[in-house]
DNA sequence: CTGAAAGCGCTTACAG
DNA sequence: CTGAAAGCGCTTACAG
């Protein structure tokens, strides 16, 4: 009788074989009409069933709905989504372009917005940008002709997009930058980097360290990212009624990761200014700067207490375990998940919310 | 002069404004017909345009295709990938299933994966599968629907692919696992674990240690990874002319990452037995084993050498550098790509050349 | 409650 | 060398 009914809206089917003979090899894939066809109804209804109850005035009956329910589900039927696409329904595709060195702080990153996006229905599609605007932007162009529905970006971006690949990110509602708003609307998360340096003195001072130093990978004058961290520690030490050291901040070159060469006099500077504590710019150079005032015969922490920044997974390995102030890649995923749902459901969200800081936190091991 | 034809060609095109409004707000999308529109001739013959010569027997004149690509070019225009789906073109996007706990040595082989990926003009989406096949399933359903063209998946993904993900995997060409070829026709790539071990062995027997051990997260009757290890020990022993002692192979509980106790019972063992050399599971455990040893008062490398597996990152900043066994993330997205290149240009590709072993290499720092 | 038809933006036989 | 038309697999007004 099915079968009856299902033979004669064989006409009705364009070109390829339908449901029943398409199951047999496998690799064709079930469509829209061949549930139709099976279900004796039109697409029209299929369509609305699927998709949950109603499209515009179509509401299926009870009897057609469970019926293509399932079929739909005996066929394993999975909607094309090339064909959605293209009738306008959104991606839920969230590109993420990831600069500089792949580090391990990215990866950590990058795991904690792929938790976010799926508990939120979105996929990822990642893309690193070698430091290279030629290759961002043809990462961009490339996303965009899939259809994204947003662009999550970090970190610092600024040479890495040149007019064209900003010109690009115009057409998209949902763009997350970090430490800058590259285009006007886009979002911006960011860590409170100065916070978490304040966090770090304040636990110093607390456990009774004297001549607490900050070493920066470059000059906070060229680095943004390294400004913040020294005007964390100023005002750290203001807050705890300390004078700022004039030999107490180091820099080096810029270069990394920093050579033997450069943690070596790094170590030296912290040596030579008499510090007790330092405040790494991350957990490379802290564990870095470890090993380099070990061999010159200094303990940690009784003589120096070391804390870091990133609090990589090896930061819990190291001997002694390095103490180091978490950059929250949870919540930073959780707020740039959370601002491109309201921002793409609400292209009039006002451009002060579109900005998010993200709270670090110190880890407190063995270092310091 | 443009303008006037550009004028007479408005009413071919379907409802939405043409080419030079649609720039003005930047938001809506240039499209074939927009240019075919400006340039004055049919849509088939920008398509033939732009994809570079010819389809089937349309092949434009000089003067059309000059034309048409100066348009495409001011226009800015994207070809909408959805529309060039349904009509059959491959995605070039690859699926990247990534199991277990997100370590840091999965981010090294996702970032060369993803290199190896661009040279060759694909794009990579990537899920966790936190050894949960339900969530696997729903990924590999949603990759589906997405057209993805093959599916890269590490590691040892059995406990996560029930009957329904295996079930769906068979509609993909492209299939890469990496211990264990799970379904029929699928591709591997696995490194050559054994391999690694006997080169560790071969270095320490050239350095004059006497009594080597392995340290093992978990036992080798239950954890092949682990097998991998324990037969490439005992082959590199008897290649040496060594004999395997007894207590010389010590298994952990199979919790990872281990715990304090777990590294302590592990040293323990280590100096119960009079090892002067161990070559640990990866490198979270050789850097833990280091730490509880040096704590007993063991010297690395002077009393006891360490060698890791893995090669993270972090194995160049411990103290002392930690010698470990390179996976070769490199050699293994290589392969992979190159071999689902081949599978989905031939489907016929033999099965004997579906499986691939890539070499991994002995990195020498200072712990060993 | 349901179906026929148009259309999303491309590509591709087919007919000049 | 070029264009009109059909179709990829869906969704969505629109008309019963």
């Amino acid at each position: 009788m099915t079968l009856l009914r299902f033979n004669l809206e064989l006409n009705r089917i364009p070109r390829r074989t339908l449901g029943v003979s398409t199951m047999k090899h496998g690799s064709e894939r079930v469509r829209l009409v061949d549930i139709a066809a099976q279900a004796g109804v039109s697409a029209t209804v299929v369509s609305a069933v699927l998709r949950g109850g109603s499209t515009g005035t179509v509401r299926a009956g009870r009897e057609a709905t469970e019926r293509v329910r399932n079929i739909a589900k005996r066929l394993n039927y999975r909607p094309n989504l090339a064909a959605q696409l293209l009738k306008g329904r959104p991606s839920d595709v969230i590109a993420v372009l990831i600069g500089a060195a792949s580090t391990a702080a990215n990866h950590e990153r990058l795991a904690a917005l792929e938790q976010a996006a799926y508990e939120r229905g979105r996929r990822l599609m990642v893309g690193h940008f070698h430091d290279d605007p030629e290759r961002t932007s043809k990462y961009i162009e490339d996303f965009l002709s899939r259809g994204i529905d947003a662009l999550i970006c970090f970190h610092n971006p600024a040479p890495n997009f040149d007019a064209r690949g900003r010109g690009l990110l115009r057409g998209l509602r949902g763009v997350v930058f970090q430490t800058q708003r590259l285009i006007p609307g886009a979002c911006c998360v960011d860590v409170d980097r100065a916070a978490g340096v304040r966090q770090a003195i304040s636990h110093l001072v607390e456990r009774g360290r004297k001549r607490i130093a900050l070493v920066l990978n470059s000059s906070p004058e060229q680095d943004s990212l390294m400004e913040d961290r020294r005007r964390g520690y100023v005002a750290g030490l203001e807050a705890a009624a300390r004078e700022v050291g004039a030999r107490l901040i180091w820099c080096g070159s810029g270069i990394f990761p920093p050579t033997a060469a450069l943690l070596q006099a790094g170590a030296d500077a912290l040596t030579g200014a008499y510090a007790d504590a330092v405040i790494a710019s991350n957990d490379v150079w802290a564990m870095g700067l470890m090993k380099m005032l070990r061999r010159d015969g200094r303990r940690v922490p009784e003589d120096i207490a070391v804390i870091g920044f990133d609090n990589l997974p090896a930061a819990e390995l190291f001997d002694p375990a390095l103490t180091s102030i978490d950059q929250n890649n949870k919540g930073f995923a959780e707020a740039a998940l959370t601002l491109l749902t309201q921002v793409l459901e609400r292209p009039d969200w006002p451009r002060k919310l579109r900005s998010v800081t993200v709270q670090p936190r110190l880890v407190v091991r063995e270092s310091a």
